[in-house]
DNA sequence: TTTATTATAGCAATTTAATCTCAATAAATA
DNA sequence: TATTTATTGAGATTAAATTGCTATAATAAA
């Protein structure tokens, strides 16, 4: 399989846009976060490692490495994008726990299902999906419960 | 069954919160329009109608709607929140056409199991989950086809 | 009905994520 | 090496959303 950089590379190429430092620099740091994140804890980050760029950079690189398929956008409505490295990865989604913030990812292959479901009857060629879940985690269920015994 | 008012009404009083005729108003106009809508196209339509809220009010009154379970979030990853009723509907979820932008709404009673499973399996109370699907719709595919054809 | 209490409205100021402008720079290529 | 031009970084700008403050109106108490 090929490399990120190598994907990363290739796209910028076809393009006629420029490999350029600032680029590899960030493509990689956001393959070492095995997380998810956010462009600024990304920008942090880089920081920490000595590594100078701007978040004007990290804003305009994103969404290259999202339209050749290396990351993606996360949805946790909290007023600001997520991102997570996906190249490499199975697809999956989220629950994020109401309570404590909790994010938990799981797979669920059923849902391949519904993007078939939506070709055949609408006619639709699906790109992506996104599920995301919200509700409590067993520990703040619990927690819960104990509040409203008192 | 209980009108959106009534609902409302009642949260309103349990909480020890009031019952306010720009409430009152911006409730009714949410219900009155059958689309999605932003906090922008909201308070024009209602400017429209001669009523004078603000959108303070509207962005006040928003997370209370939400929270009694009238209305709900919806993302369409375009920068900003939109919302749509909910109170008397079917659950349902949406595709949205990364060509033209056109919002279709479709019901999958599959993730319902999905739902259950998080709970047998994770221990996880769900309250709710969206699934946001992003694809070309037919009219689209066929305009990408000629384009390439050329 | 009147008075007292306090949540809410409106407005402007503020915050913050994201985008944009522009001069300097560095990547590609001839 | 010289030329072309996409990209960078810094700060300015935009726009959604939130907040502070005072007047007001909704509710409860008298
Ligand atoms: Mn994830
Ligand atoms: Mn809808
Ligand atoms: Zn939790
Ligand atoms: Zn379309």
């Amino acid at each position: 399989m090929k490399s990120e950089l190598e994907v990363f590379r290739e796209y910028v190429r076809q393009r006629g846009l420029r490999w350029t430092q600032e680029r590899k620099l960030i493509l990689q740091k956001i393959f070492e976060i095995h997380e998810h994140f956010d462009v600024d804890s990304l920008h942090w980050l880089l920081k920490q490692n000595g590594v100078k760029v701007s978040k004007a950079s990290i804003y305009r690189a994103l969404p290259l490495f999202i339209d050749c398929g290396l990351v993606r956008e996360v949805d946790f409505s909290d007023g600001h994008w997520h991102y997570e490295h996906i190249y490499g990865h199975k697809h999956h989604n989220h629950m994020k726990c109401l309570g404590c913030g909790e994010v938990r990812e799981f797979e669920e292959p059923i849902l391949a299902q519904v993007d078939q479901r939506l070709t055949q009857e609408y006619g639709y060629s699906v790109v992506f999906h996104q599920l995301e879940v919200r509700g409590y985690c067993p520990a703040c269920q619990k927690a819960g419960e104990e509040t409203r015994a008192r």
